[in-house]
DNA sequence: CAGTGGTCTAGACCACTTT
DNA sequence: AAGTGGTCTAGACCACTGA
C-alpha cells in the first residue's frame, strides 16, 4: 500500500478483519477449513503481515478462528464443551462447572409474540419455533427453558425429541445444520416466583423464588438470531459472572 | 537484547507487563501520573517499542493505565462513572444503564465467618469491618448491600454515614484512601426468599423473590480484598450479562 | 510547533507440528 | 527437514493535543 491518503475513516487492520470475518460468515471459508497462511493472506490483501496478524488475533478473540503453532489458521469448529464454556453459566455451589443433561420437550410452530417480533428485528406475528427443553443439573431437573427461533433463519429445523441426553449443544446444531454461528449473547437476569408449569417441571411450590434470565444471541453479522427465557431453580447451583 | 538464550519461560512482553504493573501496584507511579513515553520505557527496559507497546495494551485492557493520542500514557485513576460501568450491572426495563443513590447505614468492626475467611484468606475469625448500605434505584429502595473488608488492609476505613447519597463510588474510596486498586470480580447468583430484615429495607413482604449477588473483588496484585452480599429486587430492573 | 500515542511496514529468529 | 504461527526488532509516517 503506497497510497498517501487513505479516505476510509477505518484503520486498515479493521478493514482486513472485516473481510476476513465475511469469508466466514459468506461461507467462503467454512468451520474446519485450514485458511491461508499469514503472508499469503498479506500479499493478497496488500497489506503486510503486521497489519493481518492483528486482524487474526481479533478474529481469535472473538472465537471465530483457532490459530495452533506449527500447524495454521483454522475456522474455528464450535464444540459441545466450547458452546458450553462460552454460554453455560451455572456452577455448583462450590464453583466448580456442571454438564447438564438436556431434554427437548417439543418442537412447534408459533408466531413471534410483541416481544419476541421487537428483539429479533422480526415483524409482527412472524413464524418462529418454539422449542422446550428441560435440563438436570447433578440428577435434578432445575431448568426450564424455552427458545423462540425466526423460522425464515432456520428452514426444516429438526431436533430430535430427547427425553434424557442431546448428543450436541443446540449451538453446535445451529452451526452445523443451518449454518449460523452463535458468537455472542446478552442475558437480562431477574428474581421472581415460579409459574404453575415451572413449579411441576422443576418440582417446587408454585411462587417459589427462580431465576430468570432472557437471553438474545447474535451471530458472526452481529443479526439476532436466538431469543431464550431460561428459568433456574438455584437451590444448590449459581449463575457465575466475571467482572473485568 | 542480542543474547541468544532466554531462560525464562514466559515472554519478554509479559514480563515487561509485570514489571509495569508492579510499578503501579508498589505506588511507584500513582493513580493519575503520567508515565515515561514509550521509546524512553523501552530503552529502560532494554526491549524495543514494540514489546513496550503489547505490554502497555494488555495493562490499558485490564483499566490499570489509560492512553491518550497526543497527550501521554497514564495510570489510571478510578472515577465514579468508570467503576459504575465496570462493576455496576443493573438496568431497567428497557437496558438503560441507572445510577444508585446509595445510603451507608453502619460501619462496625467484626470478625471474618468461615466464608469469608476462605474466600478473603483470612485467619478464622480475623477481623473484619462490616458496612451495610442500601441502594435507590430510579426512586425507591431496591437494593440492601452487606461489605466484609478485612481490617489489616483498610486501616482506619472512614466512610461518611450518609443518608442519602455517598458523594464517590466506595470502590473509588478504596484507591484514594487506601490505594487499593479494584481490577477484577468475580459473581454468584441465585434467587431466594426475601428475610424480613430484607424485606423491611426493600419494602416487600418476608419471602418475596428476590436476587442474591455474592461478590468477590480482586486488587491489581490479584489479593481478595473485598466481599460482599447484595440483595436486589427485580421488580424494575435487570441484571445485565454480556457473554462473549 | 513540538511531542505524544496510533498505524503500518518489513523483516529475523524461535517454538512447535507434521512428514 | 519443511512449514506454520509466536515473538521481537527497528524503524516511518499519521492523527491528535496543547503550548
Amino acid at each position: 500500500m503506497t497510497e498517501t491518503r487513505r479516505p476510509d475513516a477505518r484503520p486498515l487492520y479493521q478493514q482486513v478483519e472485516a473481510i476476513l470475518r465475511d469469508r466466514i460468515v459468506a461461507r467462503a471459508w467454512r468451520p474446519g477449513d485450514l485458511i491461508p497462511r499469514e503472508p499469503d493472506l498479506a500479499t493478497d490483501l496488500g497489506v503486510s503481515p503486521g497489519t493481518v496478524r492483528r486482524a487474526l488475533a481479533a478474529l481469535e478473540r472473538a472465537h471465530l478462528i483457532e490459530r495452533r503453532q506449527g500447524r495454521g489458521t483454522f475456522v474455528a469448529q464450535q464444540t459441545s464443551e466450547q458452546a458450553l464454556g462460552q454460554f453455560f453459566r451455572l456452577r455448583d455451589l462450590a464453583g466448580r462447572p456442571v454438564t447438564p443433561l438436556t431434554a427437548v420437550l417439543s418442537v412447534e410452530p408459533g408466531a413471534a409474540t410483541p416481544e419476541e417480533a421487537a428483539a429479533l428485528g422480526l415483524a409482527p406475528d412472524a413464524p418462529v419455533h418454539r422449542v422446550r427443553r428441560s435440563r438436570r443439573l447433578d440428577g435434578w431437573t432445575r431448568v426450564s427453558e424455552a427458545i423462540a427461533l425466526p423460522a425464515a433463519l432456520f428452514p426444516g429445523l429438526d431436533l430430535p425429541l430427547a427425553p434424557a441426553r442431546l448428543e450436541v449443544e443446540i449451538y453446535v446444531h445451529y452451526q452445523r445444520a443451518h449454518g449460523i454461528i452463535v458468537v455472542r449473547a446478552e442475558e437480562a437476569l431477574a428474581a421472581r416466583g415460579a409459574t404453575e408449569e415451572e413449579a411441576r417441571i422443576l418440582g417446587l411450590e408454585a411462587g417459589a423464588p427462580v431465576l430468570e434470565v432472557t437471553r438474545l444471541a447474535y451471530d458472526a453479522s452481529g443479526r439476532a438470531v436466538e431469543r431464550r427465557v431460561t428459568v433456574i431453580d438455584t437451590a444448590a447451583h449459581r449463575y457465575a459472572v466475571e467482572l473485568e
